[in-house]
DNA sequence: AGATCAACTTAGTACAAGAAAA
DNA sequence: TTTTCTTGTACTAAGTTGATCT
């Protein structure tokens, strides 16, 4: 296998570390030294050295115009909002489907280098001064002498007329309330997150009901009965037996050890092997539950829906500076056995249960203060304005802090989103510059400047996540760009008639698989080759660089800018350009839905968005196969009696069939296709809602039909701000 | 300079709820 | 109706980032 690692042809120039300045050597990985290199000419050096990037198409920015455009229209925030109730049928079914190629939605170009300079002259005069009033005081700190004058967004509330803002504003606790626009206000500039929050904490977990006596737990074949910690814990894993977590080693083992704390001396003395434990009248038990849940009568039903109800109004909500917001999570996370993702070393671990004692609370002095339950005290009580969380716990497993915080439609979570998008907006403004840039970086003399060049270059053409370092052995081995090892790539100077393709294949964040053959221009490959020469498989790909090593040098090229802005601008400016292309004016509407989940698809590919298929995935694609064959026979019936009658009503009836039949192909292929891509992700937290919302304008569409009623109201800024002219 | 921590975003899955089909 | 399939929501794990500690 490694061989094919170290190619033995190369022609480097490199000569390395000259300088490396800053010392950049990490720990473990100064053991290959780098090298002279010579540079031996190859035939085949120049032709590819034009970018392979330049055929893609959306170099035209019109820079100008938007941005003119989108100053007016951010100072003159136009209120009417489209409320169109619009409540026709799903059409999803109607759509046809039309395959997306990879290529297509790459999303790397460049352009001319007398454009970069003039974007690295806009760049320069006027990209700075957009900082986020919000960091000012960090930035004061890091004493980056910053001026911020004017920012778009405080601008803009300033000329917010049209009267009817939020009026509601003074007495939240009045229901109704207009809904309120927080887009149109003005933003904390001092860092602080909310003046009062005042909530009623959170809800704790239900405490554990011992099992009925009924209910027998075996010991190698012996009946015995567990006392109630244990009880506890042993339920946990027999609610899982269907699963096959439970047939893992790592979590029996896991699981046994952990449960084993939790017994009496003398269970722990008789319980030593958990494959002598029958835990199978539990299983059934639970299943009986279930079934019996799902078998109440309809009032019973009800009346757990009041209940619930009833629990998310007293502790769902809470009021942040005179606005009644929603709460995301509530509820405690109750005790279980941790089922971490992928090869997990800590699944079936004992999540314990969180008491008061461990939880903290965070809310305004002035306040109501949320009550302990009784006989119980919460650990700690702050008044942190500096957070955005109400309530927060350490948990057992990886020792991490779980925090309650608000649902995305509310202020604190819908200004971050948006500033998010205009960070992504700013680096639209820029990107060519900055892939000038790293180009250039490829050719330097410095390893390390290479190798961030690199990738980086990844990182923006394959839209890779920036890849943290991780402590081995306490989760699943996964990676992102900067923590590949030489083992995830495969270079190929040649296959399937093109060159210098780079084959990737890793596991991603939650063990997702990231597999990829990409053509890559020359310099990449040869620096690829040399970043992998005299490295073992498990060695890093790119040794001189982490992520707190890019992110500082992306802060450097571009304010605000971090990895992970690549995804996001990558993603929207794809979702942009395909809606563009795949959108025909002329198309129906259920046809123009189609393009957009096209274009949605095209964005989820880009960034790896998949899903395990559905359980029912091939039982429901059978069935509709079955449709489809009936339906192939009526149609070929219907053909047969044309034949014989001619008569116009059966030709109708033809035409119709092949309708018919020609959806359901459709819905066929779409469903396949989508298979194993998961179209949410991105459309929650990649694509600029703007982009939707003025497509729907344009084109007419009804915004339900794009967002549910969850994402409209997480989008009600976009969907409010947004004209049909709107560029990302 | 690296390790660790804190805070927050991004992610897929399980299951409930709702809609469509039978 | 009841059953079956689809969609929405809750849940919580797993990332990124920047600050702070050592």
């Amino acid at each position: 296998m490694a061989v094919i690692w170290r190619g033995n042809t190369q022609d480097r120039l490199y000569q390395d570390t000259i300088s490396s300045g800053g010392g950049n050597s990490h720990k473990h990985k100064d053991k290959y030294k780098d090298k002279e290199h010579k540079h031996k000419d190859h035939k085949k050096d120049r032709e590819r050295d034009k970018s392979k990037y330049g055929n893609s198409d959306h170099k035209e920015f019109s820079e100008k115009k938007h941005r003119e455009k989108e100053r007016i229209k951010h100072e003159d925030v136009s209120t009417d909002r489209h409320k169109d109730k619009h409540k026709e049928k799903d059409h999803r079914k109607d759509e046809v489907y039309v395959p997306i190629s990879l290529s297509n939605i790459c999303p790397v170009s460049f352009s001319s280098g007398l454009f970069i300079r003039c974007l690295f002259l806009f760049f320069r005069t006027e990209f700075k001064p957009k900082k986020i009033k919000i960091e000012n005081d960090r930035v004061d700190k890091k004493t980056k002498k910053r001026k911020q004058d004017e920012d778009i967004k405080p601008k803009k509330t300033q000329k917010n007329k049209k009267g009817e803002v939020a009026d509601g504003k003074k007495k939240a606790k009045k229901e109704p309330e207009e809904k309120w626009k927080w887009w149109e206000e003005e933003r904390a500039t001092d860092g602080s997150k909310w003046r009062f929050l005042e909530h009623k904490g959170p809800v704790m977990a239900a405490p554990y009901e011992p099992l009925p006596s009924k209910v027998r737990f075996f010991y190698d074949g012996k009946q015995m009965k567990l006392g109630p910690e244990a009880e506890e814990v042993a339920t946990f894993f027999a609610k899982m037996l269907d699963h096959e977590y439970t047939t893992k080693d790592a979590f029996r083992k896991n699981f046994f050890k952990d449960w084993r704390k939790e017994m009496t001396s003398e269970e722990k003395s008789k319980i030593t092997d958990l494959k002598k434990c029958n835990f199978n009248e539990m299983g059934e038990y639970f299943k009986a539950q279930s079934e019996a849940r799902k078998a109440m009568t309809k009032d019973d039903k009800l009346k757990i829906k009041v209940e619930n109800e009833r629990l998310l109004q007293e502790y769902g909500f809470c009021i942040m500076d005179n606005h009644k917001e929603r709460i995301a999570n509530f509820r405690i996370e109750p005790p279980g056995l941790f089922r971490g993702r992928g090869d997990h070393p800590k699944m079936g671990m004992l999540k314990r249960r969180i008491r008061p004692e461990d939880i903290i609370i965070n809310c305004s002095k002035d306040s109501k203060h949320p009550k302990p339950p009784p006989g119980t005290k919460w650990k700690e009580l702050r008044h942190d304005n500096k957070v955005t969380w109400l309530v927060s716990w350490t948990e057992n497993i990886q020792g991490s802090i779980k925090y309650i915080m608000l649902n995305p439609s509310s202020r604190i979570k819908g200004e971050k989103d948006w500033q998010k998008y205009e960070t992504a907006r700013n680096l639209k403004k820029c990107v060519d510059r900055l892939r000038n840039q790293y180009r250039e970086d490829w050719k330097s003399k410095e390893m390390r400047i290479r190798q961030r060049a690199v990738a980086l270059y990844f990182i923006d053409k394959l839209a890779l996540r920036a890849g943290n370092e991780k402590e081995e052995g306490e989760s699943a081995d996964t990676v992102g760009c900067c923590s590949l090892r030489v083992e995830h790539i495969n270079l190929y100077p040649e296959k399937d008639g093109q060159e210098f393709v780079v084959e990737f294949d890793f596991l991603g964040k939650d063990s997702i698989r990231y597999y990829n053959k990409v053509p890559v221009e020359k310099r990449v490959f040869k620096n690829l080759q040399l970043f992998m020469e005299n490295k073992q498989p498990e060695d890093d790909l790119f040794d001189r660089l982490n992520t707190s090593i890019l992110n500082k040098h992306l802060q450097e090229l571009m304010d605000g800018l971090t990895a992970k802005v690549f995804r996001t601008y990558n993603a929207s400016i794809t979702l942009q350009q395909q809606l563009k292309e795949l959108t025909s004016p002329d198309e129906n509407l259920p046809a123009k839905i189609l393009s957009y989940n096209r274009a949605n698809r095209a964005v989820a590919i880009l960034c790896n968005h998949q899903r395990a298929p559905p359980k029912t995935f091939e039982k429901s694609m059978q069935n509709l196969q079955t449709k489809i064959d009936a339906k192939k026979d009526q149609l070929s019936d219907a053909k047969r009696d044309v034949k014989i009658c001619g008569c116009d009503w059966l030709k109708k009836a033809v035409e119709r069939l092949e309708e018919q039949l020609m959806k359901l192909e459709v819905q066929a292929t779409d469903r396949e296709e989508n298979k194993q891509i998961a179209l949410g992700t991105s459309k929650l937290n990649y694509l600029d809602p703007r982009i939707s919302v003025a497509w729907c304008k344009k084109w007419g569409i009804p915004i339900e039909k794009i967002y549910n009623k969850t994402q409209r109201e997480k989008f009600a800024w976009a969907i409010d701000m947004a004209e049909d002219d709107y560029e990302f």
